[in-house]
RNA sequence: GGGGGUGUAGCUCAGUGGUAGAGCAUCUGCCUUUUAAGCAGAGGGUCGAUGGUUCGAUCCCAUCCACCCUCACCA
């Protein structure tokens, strides 16, 4: 090596590929300042404000003439003869910063100028003023390196693009794309009013387990796992219901549980493999109640975060403000076809599946005709907030039946934006019944339906020590984030999606 | 799984059957209130991978890989 690397910066080496010379001028800055006893990766640096909150102070701020200390990415440096303007991102928001010759000297000046980059993070000591042309900026007195960063970022103003990248990488992503920063922010935020909401009505809080032995609440594959110790098979949950309706079995009249459940199924801009949902137990409770308690918490999610009842969703204005439409699933397939399916019996009701050309495979009871009819006809069409209620038993074995019809149960789903938001019931709460619905799932997966129920022995014993009347609602986080942060695939909500690995070499 | 699309410099993108170009970024100068700063110069590429056609392929063809859209599947 030579030791005078500002002139030997070329022709020295055998030609790499690019991004490895990017990378080597920096590793080059890098050890620059380690020789000159400066530490590229120093333990802490204590700030005095947010950017956002100096920002907000300005006033206050350059009028007392305060020294404040910020810290953050540099994002954009404009260098101008002898003096150099930066700016500076942290979560709050961004700010310049102006190193001035004649306030650091020559040598923190040069130091500045040729040791950081766009991506390193520095932390700054000045007070605030205003330039000619009305930006808030920190007149530099002192700065100190932070992190050295070593990669180049994407470009300053087209940012990243490629959406492979984007997922890939998501913390690049964060960085450069103000927008998905603010999806996330967006997405804590209505976390935060969910958990307020059911906080205020009394509901505790719990955690189940993701391992489980037998995975049910829900129709779909899981993902298989071993226990070495125990030599035991288990299942990442498909849905936390049973162990929550356990739970209200034990005296906790109001639980709700924040949970990551796992689908071993196909993905797509609706699906991910791992996801988000709320399901929340209310004793004493039933269907009706839990609809009530839904629309109110929707409300509440949508005012916090937008501060009005209308939204917008790709493309579609969806208002939250007026009670949300009510009307049974059977009606809802009736107004769109004109068939009333209280009136047929399944041989019947399959006839009409071939009429309209309905897909006939999976049709193997009258509850998953009507439930067909309903997905291809109205489904699209629920674009306002829609409780969809009154299922047909046979889809719906954890439903309590339907107190005026016994072929139907007392759930209700709530469509948003064309999609399912939320799924609840009057809980089944009769051991022998839910014992037969378990017996007539185990049928149905002997029949080839693999997300049919699995037995739940115990689960039936807990129901035998009873389990009072109780309403229940689970409801994906995901797809309300979607539809609240205007964003269409639940990539966009989720900040690490599921992807292929990427083959090395 | 079916159909459609994309893949070229670190990033964003042009482009051609004769082995490639711009902007940003990088490097070297100049510039003390700039702001997508500006000006002058320089370096940087196995054109997703593998085969084939061809005198010659980044381009045409086939296969494969990854991703996107869409349909199917999917509480």
């Amino acid at each position: 090596m030579d030791n005078n690397p500002e002139q030997n910066r070329k022709n020295t080496e055998q030609p790499q590929i690019p991004l490895e010379e990017l990378i080597r001028n920096r590793r080059r800055k890098l050890a620059d300042l380690r020789e000159k006893n400066i530490n590229p990766y120093p333990y802490k640096f204590d700030r005095t404000h947010m950017i956002g909150e100096a920002r907000n102070n300005y006033a206050d701020l350059s009028s007392k003439e305060t020294v404040i200390r910020l810290a953050g990415r540099i994002m954009l440096k404009r260098k101008m003869g002898k003096a150099i303007f930066t700016d500076i991102h942290d979560m709050t928001g961004k700010i310049q910063v102006y190193v001035k010759l004649d306030n650091v000297g020559k040598e923190i000046f040069k130091l500045y100028d040729k040791k950081i980059d766009l991506g390193d993070i520095i932390g700054v000591e000045g007070v605030l003023f205003t330039t000619k042309t009305g930006e808030m900026t920190v007149m530099v007195a002192k700065f100190e390196i932070l992190c050295k960063s070593l990669h180049p970022l994407p470009d300053k103003h087209s940012g990243l693009v490629d959406k492979e990248q984007r997922y890939r990488r998501r913390y690049v992503d964060l960085i450069v794309n103000p927008e998905v920063r603010e999806t996330f922010i967006q997405r804590g935020k209505i976390i935060h009013s969910i958990r307020e909401f059911l906080r205020n009505r009394g509901f505790l809080e719990v955690e189940t387990p993701i391992l489980q032995p037998i995975y049910g609440g829900a129709a779909a594959k899981p993902f298989k796992t071993h226990h070495n110790a125990l030599d035991l098979e288990l299942f990442l949950r498909i849905a936390d219901e049973l162990y929550l309706k356990r739970l209200i079995v034990g005296g906790f009249d109001k639980v709700w549980e924040f949970c990551k459940d796992f689908r071993n199924e196909g993905m797509d801009r609706l699906h991910n493999p791992e996801f988000s949902m709320v399901e929340l137990y209310w004793a004493y409770a039933d269907y009706k109640d839990i609809m009530a308690l839904f629309q109110d918490m929707m409300r509440k999610v949508v005012f916090d975060l937008h501060g009005k009842y209308k939204i917008e969703y790709e493309g579609m204005e969806i208002d939250f403000e007026p009670d949300f439409k009510e009307i049974s699933m059977v009606d809802a397939v009736k107004i769109e076809t004109g068939i009333d399916f209280l009136q047929l019996d399944f041989d019947a009701a399959g006839e009409k599946a071939k009429e309209f050309e309905i897909d006939s495979e999976e049709l193997i009871n009258w509850g998953k005709v009507v439930e067909k009819f309903f997905e291809e006809k109205v489904e699209p069409k629920l674009v306002q907030p829609t409780f969809i209620k009154d299922f047909p038993l046979d889809i719906s074995p954890l439903a309590k039946v339907h107190r005026e019809n016994p072929r139907l149960t007392e759930r209700f789903e709530c469509y948003i934006g064309g999609l399912e938001t939320g799924n609840a019931f009057s809980e089944l709460n009769d051991p022998d019944d839910q014992r037969a619905r378990f017996e007539s799932q185990v049928k149905a997966r002997e029949k080839g339906d693999e997300e049919a129920h699995q037995l739940d022995e115990d689960y039936v014993t807990a129901l035998m020590y009873g389990m009072p009347p109780t309403g229940g609602l689970g409801f994906g986080i995901d797809r309300l984030i979607m539809i609240l942060t205007n964003s269409h695939s639940i990539r966009d909500v989720i900040l690490f999606p599921q992807m292929r690995p990427e083959k090395d070499e």
